[in-house]
DNA sequence: ACCTGAACACCGTTCAAGT
DNA sequence: ACCTGAACACCGTTCAAGT
């Protein structure tokens, strides 16, 4: 006789771990972290919020799977099968702005990479910039340190852009921005803060990929004269 | 023999912003972020929850402020008056080691920075190191840049050990903790993660602060060979 | 002015009950 | 197995009422 199968067939709608990241994703780009609720996720889903725990283990959990897909679509680690970068600065340059560019359309996700460590997010830029660092001629014992120094600059970077592009959307809202904050440092104390005083009057126009550029180049310049 | 006062648990001075931002450091040391709540503050205060709002205006403040209040005891920015550093890369070091165990002490710091575009504490940041850029000789368009730089790579590895400290609490059980992490990578795709792979061996003998300070040379080498 | 603490409008998470 | 949604134990914030 023969055994009857299980039920194979699912609701064409049916919930997965895959369309809940998708949901929650929608959900923090369009409010931010604040929007991310289980019950605004259930609603959105056409659930009930407990439904949402039989996929996710926790709002932690969740949060670290939307940071992870969105940097996965950024850092391809299936470049080009054998042919090795032609310029290892230009391929870690690459998946800077890569990186800078995903967190300033995701500014959520600047925060929520430093909260969990070793994060499978982080692990990935690791990785894509380590090869990098291999194809640069880092000796062995150096790598790790140097592709994790390039690795915490960019992340350093995404987390302070990411503040700022919570705060402003338009551009025009930006320069006003900077603007009052520039204000603010001209009138701070000339004999504790000099420096950014003095910066104050260049601030308001400074790009901040070009800035962020910058400093990566330094950093490489670095690389290419201790190693 | 004197008499004791009537009501034991009232508190004997004044609620002021000072008293609530010490408090909350307290708190947020002891347990973490999750620990921080109105209600804990104001038990510990002998208090009620509104009367905090007196002082300060919302819990973003009281955060903010918290952050402050940590970094303004480690960025010193009236050091010995008139006498330039003697040696403005090491003045770098001594700030970069100076902010990474403040934020080792108080991991939530870590987090809280970039959460403020801006922030008070970000700009003693840049103050303290933009005077040594200045110091180096860095020409004056480029000393935003390098400033900036600097300081991001200092709030990402901050950011990236907050996460650390935040999860292992003795040296014993990072070991442990790294051991793991190590073990997971060495499993993970040899066609996708090679570089994490090969630095899985070196990842648990690692030590943050050695890292930390090795990425800073890299960028004051490049610094050194840029201007 | 400064403080109190109950009340309000939320949360994340659990779980008995359903399919 | 997967889903529902009420219930629980919290939150941040407000505000009439007190000193």
């Amino acid at each position: 006789m023969a055994t009857t199968p299980p039920r194979a067939e699912r609701r064409t709608d049916a919930l997965s771990r895959d369309r809940i990241v998708a949901a929650a994703v929608e959900l923090l780009d369009a409010g931010g972290e604040a929007a991310l609720t289980f019950r605004a996720l259930a609603t959105r889903l056409a659930t009930g919020s407990g439904a949402i725990y039989w996929h996710v283990a926790n709002k932690d959990e969740l949060l670290a799977a939307t940071t992870d897909h969105v940097i996965a679509g950024v850092v391809d680690l299936r470049p080009a099968a054998g042919a090795p970068a032609p310029d290892p600065r230009a391929a870690i340059r690459a998946i800077g702005l890569g990186l800078f560019d995903a967190i300033d359309a995701h500014p959520w996700v600047g925060t929520q990479l430093t909260r969990e460590p070793w994060q499978r997010a982080m692990v990935q830029v690791i990785e894509g910039i380590g090869r990098q660092v291999w194809a640069l001629g880092v000796p062995e014992r150096a790598q790790f340190d140097v592709a994790m120094a390039i690795g915490s600059y960019i992340l350093g970077v995404a987390g302070q852009n990411a503040a700022n592009a919570r705060r402003v959307t338009s551009p025009a809202g930006r320069t006003a921005y900077l603007e009052m904050v520039a204000a603010r440092w001209a009138e701070l104390d000339p004999a504790e803060y000099p420096f950014v005083r003095q910066v104050a009057a260049v601030m308001p126009a400074h790009d901040d990929r070009e800035q962020f550029l910058a400093g990566l180049d330094i950093f490489l310049a670095g690389v290419a004269a201790r190693h």
